[in-house]
DNA sequence: GGATGTGAAAGACTTCACAGCT
DNA sequence: AGCTGTGAAGTCTTTCACATCC
């Protein structure tokens, strides 16, 4: 037991917001791309727009890191990316197993930005006897019978899932079972975990059924509101509604990721 | 909002949260799943647990859609299913197109629970001359030239983004420029569209980031905390820390390559 | 002057708890 | 009796707007 919440003597501070947590990554890599570029030092507004979030929103999350800012100046670009980093425990190493071999575990594996920042691919495990021994990225492919040792040998915490939907959950166990506490699940499953462990999804199905309700929405709305201006291509009118801020990408509200079972 | 739709009183209300929206996908699939075992009826308590929520959440997140349980007793199963579907605009069918096929795309052409549930792969594109004709999932790959004609000849209004980061805010450019209105970006970049147009964004990198965070603050816990048994697993080896490297994998390292987090 | 940092207000989401229907 | 549907309370997040400091 013990893990789950654990009863910390109100260590000041360290109460930085889900939302803020989640945005972080966002930052970071916005202020990588400046870094790469030698920029210095950036306003609020720019990296904002940077990362695509409102500034006030951008104050506010750094807010919660401590005062790294300069009036009337803005940010140093080095220094945030370094307390950012260490902001999200990036200054170490992180191995990381990912577990189902498919074409999307071998996607995963060749990701790139998977090493570039604190992550290393440990290992692949894959149920496939056949796959054993075959090299992925220049990993060679090891059995699910390895799954325990490996775990243990490289002290990894992280596990990403990436097998078919069945095979989840039983791969989970083992994961936890060996000592991962962190998963990033893309099988289309919900998975069970004990307290302490943290479970994200990926879902590229959610994520598409999302698109085709406000898509579905649009076409209404489109047909209701007559045809005012539309003109030339169809270019979604969609009127009114949506307010000012242009692109508040993606899953941005970021639902419920996070769930400490 | 003109159109004098004042019809209904309420209940029917054209607000469904966003997070419940979200939600809407995962019940879906709890209820498909209770289908297919020809289950009945079930309650917000046992579709709560399925669908890995808390029940107060959900029958919160049903009162948006309307009455459709019965006290008592429960939900209808089928009837639920329909109508789940149907406020997700899944009663009709959407075509997609990819576009990058590299590991990624690839993976995502052949995720079967893209076809189950009204999305229909329309076709698969890719800037490579070499893979023009390639059939992948059965689907020949298409040149990026013909991006245009195809979205226009299939009316198709959901684009996914499977490119390298930097090739994404053109491939973006040219589906809006098309008529696509919903874009699934995969690729580790900010996307800047016009209004009237969705964004999501399916992103490792920042799933791995968050993940870390929370891994670093349970270990942090941990260690204020100490004792525990514990004894085994842990100490996280942690290795030295890589830097930089310009790793990058050379050859179709297909998803996004480059750009760090 | 100019941009940060932050209380306070507004808004969104979750949870509670129970009235109301079957 | 059992379970849904929902106002109300509670919590989290975003936005505002301005005092504060370089």
């Amino acid at each position: 037991m013990a893990t789950g919440r654990t009863h910390r003597p109100a260590t000041r501070s360290r109460g930085i917001p889900e939302a803020t947590v989640a945005r972080l990554p966002l930052y970071l890599r916005a202020l990588t791309a400046l870094s790469e570029r030698s920029v210095p030092t950036v306003s609020s507004e720019e990296l904002a727009a940077a990362a695509g979030v409102n500034s006030a929103k951008l104050r506010k999350d750094f807010s919660y890191l401590g005062s790294y800012g300069t009036r009337g100046v803005g940010y140093d670009v080095e220094y945030l990316v370094y307390q950012i980093s260490r902001e999200l425990g990036l200054t170490q190493d992180w191995p990381v197993v990912i577990v189902g071999i498919g074409n999307l575990g071998a996607a995963l594996a060749n990701y790139g930005g998977f090493a570039s920042r604190g992550f290393r691919v440990a290992a692949l495990i894959d149920a496939d006897p056949a796959m054993a021994g075959k090299p992925v990225a220049g990993i060679p492919v090891q059995h699910t019978d390895e799954l325990e040792a490996i775990i243990r040998d490289n002290g990894v915490s992280i596990g990403v899932i990436a097998t078919p939907a069945g095979a989840a959950q039983q791969v989970c166990d083992r994961l936890v079972a060996a000592g991962v506490t962190s998963i990033l699940n893309f099988a289309p499953t919900v998975l069970t975990v004990p307290d302490g462990v943290d479970v994200r999804k990926v879902d590229l199905s959610i994520e598409l059924q999302i698109l085709a309700f406000h898509e579905q929405r649009k076409a209404g709305e489109e047909a209701a509101a007559d045809v005012t201006q539309a003109a030339g291509t169809t270019n979604s009118a969609v009127a009114a509604k949506r307010e000012g801020s242009a692109t508040d990408q993606g899953p941005d509200g970021d639902v419920p990721a996070v769930m400490p079972a």
